[in-house]
DNA sequence: CCGGATCCCATCCGATACTG
DNA sequence: CAGTATCGGATGGGATCCGG
């Protein structure tokens, strides 16, 4: 333990100890989500070496911020509470790293844990409650997202349900939360593709959903 | 860079390639309390090899976080106004490690900055507001520091100067700042050795300065 | 001195293969 | 599915050396 350690007495350095390992803030990131299982965790993170996840999850067990659930023959990994209080960590990370975004590469890929966590840190309760109740059906990627918004409360899931608004997108839906795209110039340029519903609820989703770049 | 990089279009992932590397936060954390200079950065943080610091301010300054700046003979490093905006990431990152701290080790070193930081960490400006412009002198370990509160702003300094209270502390002080240890017991049991001035201030730094544990 | 660059070795990471 | 085992290459740690 010794070799990894900063030698500090200090916060910050503490908290590196814990979370500051390659890999580990992205396994917390995809937990901050739900619980998951160690297959869950590698699809997540495809290029993560087993040896590495497996690695990663005694460490963070260990050091207090997940927990290993065996549950009905599968076991599953859940953030303890001390580890849940890295929330507004990782997504003031989110939104500080958002900035520096450029453009995506081929070989970069969108999973839905971590939209789903884009998505909470982008999300802005005030706004969305002066707006009606509605539910986005989100194609990004690979990741289908189920997005419901009511009030100040957002609910992110996979999968699929009735919607007002549906529309699928890639990467580029960055320039649309930015505000760098206008909603009508997304759907134009193609970044956007409306599945179903009337496309002037994209414009609700980029009010309810806006990130500094 | 393609080695180092997480393979997702993601802000975490990208702030973590920009500032997740070993040592990095570290130095953002030192340049908060201020610009500094290579030599400076490299007593602050006592255990980082030099071509390793030499290597993060290349990258830091690569990506837009710090920069280096020639000033009348010397280099001096300092943090861009977007490394700036990892202020409230660090003092979180801080507040939550705080929480894992244990007991110090004998190997385990204070250093000015990061004891500058700890205290804007644990800072109370509401709590402050309602108290007197106060003056501390605080010599933790090998760090003198000037803290001048008055109202809800704290200014921390190096070095010396008119104070209403001077006591001098060890690692242990975490102990006080947790409210674990009461100040009449923290200078009771000689975890605080009040230099001058008169010991009930000590209460009156004790609610200026908290943070959970 | 200050601000690094270089060298060498230990450790860690990444890729792949393998197992209960 | 949930991990271990192994191995080459990348990265970090520590000491030393160099140019201004």
């Amino acid at each position: 333990m010794a070799a990894r350690d900063y030698g500090q007495y200090c916060g910050v350095t503490r908290g590196l100890e814990l979370v500051g390992e390659r890999w580990a803030l992205l396994i917390v990131r995809d937990l901050l989500v739900g619980p998951r299982r160690y297959g869950e965790l590698a699809a997540g993170l495809p290029r993560i070496p087993s040896n590495i996840l497996a690695a990663r999850l005694k460490e963070l067990q260990a050091a207090g911020v997940i927990r290993r659930v065996p549950r009905s023959r599968v076991i599953i990994y859940e953030l303890t509470p001390y580890g849940r209080e890295l929330e507004p960590i990782v997504l003031a990370l989110g939104a500080w790293g958002f900035k520096a975004m450029g453009d995506p590469r081929e070989d970069q890929i969108i999973t839905s844990d971590s939209m789903t966590m884009a998505l909470r840190t982008a999300f802005r309760p005030q706004v969305a409650s002066t707006l009606p109740p509605t539910a986005y059906g989100a194609h990004l990627g690979p990741a289908e997202l189920l997005i419901r918004v009511d009030g100040p409360t957002l609910d992110v899931t996979r999968g699929d349900g009735p919607v007002d608004l549906a529309f699928s997108a890639g990467p580029q839906i960055r320039r649309l939360i930015s505000g760098e795209l206008g909603p009508d110039r997304a759907i134009a340029t193609g970044v956007v593709d409306v599945l179903r519903g009337p496309a002037d609820l994209l414009d609700r989703f980029a009010r309810t959903f806006h990130l500094a770049a």
